[in-house]
DNA sequence: GCTTGACCCTCCCACCATGGGAGACCCCAT
DNA sequence: ATGGGGTCTCCCATGGTGGGAGGGTCAAGC
């Protein structure tokens, strides 16, 4: 099949598919014409990436996670490690964001938000610590 | 001062100083060599931009904090909505991030992680809801 | 005066993942 | 043979930051 078919059989677009292919992560063979060709196998590695993708496994996890997934002898400690390395960093990212939503929070609940100008808001983002 | 002595009171770098100029978001006068010249209230500015980031503010946004922070007679009100906009937005980006984390932590709940190659977490990315 | 070192200048490239678009080519059906 | 839809490659943009090359400037020490 043609990348537009592997595209809505994967949900990875046509576009992510060649860039994909431009950094190694998958791979196509080429018809005479110069068009991609694409077998069943070969979505089903798309939609392996796109599935890590969901979980927001960066590109250069998915190279490593697609290599365990193709070595039949792998040991699921690896990949295991792997997740829960991942799930350790979004949650961190996660918290970080957490924590300043809040600190903002706090500053605005100090506001008025009415007509006058008088705004501690800005005033902490000028640097007088009110 | 210098562009380097403006970075060090005021926490940002030089290099993004120079590109907060470059996009508008600052000024700066030079010096007959060419040299960009900052003055304290300069620096306050570059100070709050720093704050504002550390708040995650967009630099759009804060292009907007900074016009309402030199408008004497802003309305409190515009400020106190773009923070809680801009909390809400943070929140959203956090609560994705967990409920990310969230799914992939119960998938590696269920692998072993020992030396035996079955894995529920390649199973899953591989698209057998396993 | 001359060298040295610290600073400054501009311009380009990189990250990360994705999308948009231009200009050209291919193929099939009418 | 013409039109439309698919495909090709290549460039550009996002957002915010950093790195570095290649060159100019200035002050201090000799």
């Amino acid at each position: 099949m043609n990348i537009g078919e592997a595209a809505a059989r994967s949900g990875v677009s046509a576009k992510m598919i060649r860039h994909y292919e431009s950094i190694g992560l998958v791979s196509a063979s080429r018809r005479p014409n110069g068009y991609r060709s694409y077998a069943p196998q070969d979505v089903a590695v798309l939609r392996f990436i796109r599935h890590a993708r969901d979980l927001a496994f960066p590109l250069e996890e998915i190279r490593h996670l697609l290599a365990l997934w193709r070595d039949r002898s792998r040991a699921s400690a690896e990949v295991k490690q792997m997740a829960l390395d991942h799930v350790a960093a979004l949650e961190a990212k996660a918290a970080a964001l957490q924590a300043v939503a809040e600190s903002l929070r706090h500053l605005a609940q100090h506001c008025q938000g009415d007509d006058r100008p008088e705004c501690p808001i800005l005033a902490e983002l000028e640097g007088r610590r009110a």
